[in-house]
DNA sequence: TCATGATTTGACCGGTCAGTCAACTACTAT
DNA sequence: ATAGTAGTTGACTGACCGGTCAAATCATGA
């Protein structure tokens, strides 16, 4: 179970997600990701029972990567309502980075492959819902700091509250990659995200 | 130019509408579909000249159905709150019509398909731009009066505010299809409409 | 040295894909 | 009647699909 001497289980990983995070799952196939990882047919089925199973693993991979900046901006060092500001400035960059990267902008890989397969591939759906899940608890975290430094109703609904956020950014993302622009992100995914959290009194401006 | 004795081209639309939305556009074959609406192959491609096309179509056809919803929730004779309570409660109405009819959350059909496509297909992309857009309009117009009536600000930019509020359905959409659940969207939606309208104060509970 | 298991290879499979085509049918206007 | 047109049919194409397999290669440790 180690690993192994060269990356091809890794290299199928990585170049799954970005082929299929730039066009779709279903438009891309097993042969154009051994081809683009310089892997053949034969080593695919080696590593993954399946091509829906290579996409799971791309979306746990998805979910590694977002993990570092989740970590980072959600540090207990520094105020809730801050946590989530940087959030929404790191989710921003994230995508102008990729849409440099891939020539667009790209959007959440996990939603967009979920919104695809999920009808029919209950392992994408319940990996979704590990992955959200996951994220989520991020969010109940700063929330709960929220409701105690009085910024959120005692009575706030956390668990509730932060699947609206999930919901917020999948929105924002999937419009994002549908019209191919940063534009709006770059203007309401921050305002937006403070709008959703529906603090008691806005503090304008800090920063 | 005029209709054609039997319903082909309806039928194909329609069948592909019901396919596509139930999973996806690249799960779902010509032949699948002609199969499904008992339309020969030749058939098919004496009405469109490929796939997306009738893709595109089905896009149309989704919003000619939403029209209707829309045109009665934004009828000038009420308020311009009421109607974005009752429009909130007609988008759920209709997923639970849809969820019964197909037999899980399908969410909406122009969002998954553009999500799947737009990044392969401009005119995936143009269409839902086209139609989300005219959909806006309709946001536009009730927002304004919310501004007449003193509930929003003066200074609210307006265009920004309806492409917000689409992006919102587009997210709490997404998110139950993906969930295959439609408790969210019951729980949610229309507080979450209402938070994302940025009212002035909230008049809490009429009705 | 040899045995063992992990990894790699590329030929191969049957089925399906989107799309084509020429022939055929049915309606319509003259 | 007949010519033109719109619609229908199903056989066909060649490329591609996800997946299989037996044989070859490699690394490792006894």
């Amino acid at each position: 179970m180690g690993q192994n001497t060269n990356g091809t289980r890794q290299r199928l990983i990585d170049t799954a997600q970005a082929l299929i995070w730039k066009s779709s799952y279903g438009a891309v196939s097993v042969d154009d990701i051994c081809k683009a990882a310089d892997v053949k047919k034969g080593s695919f089925y080696h590593y993954f029972p399946s091509k829906v199973d290579l996409a799971v693993a791309t979306m746990e991979e998805s979910h590694a990567q977002l993990k570092v900046i989740y970590d980072e901006c959600f540090s207990p060092g520094i105020g809730p309502l801050a946590r989530f500001e940087k959030l929404a400035d790191a989710v921003y960059q994230a995508q102008v980075e990729t849409a440099a990267k891939y020539g667009m902008v790209c959007g959440c890989p996990c939603a967009s492959m979920s919104s695809e397969m999920a009808c029919q591939e209950d392992s994408v759906r319940n990996k979704f819902e590990e992955i959200s899940r996951r994220q989520e608890r991020y969010y109940e975290t700063a929330l709960r700091d929220l409701v105690a430094d009085g910024l959120l109703p005692g009575d706030t609904d956390v668990r509730a509250k932060a699947e609206e956020i999930y919901a917020y950014f999948l929105g924002q993302l999937t419009m994002a990659r549908i019209q191919n622009s940063l534009e709006s992100l770059k203007q309401n995914l921050k305002p937006g995200l403070l709008r959703t959290l529906g603090l008691k009194q806005t503090l304008a401006g800090a920063a």
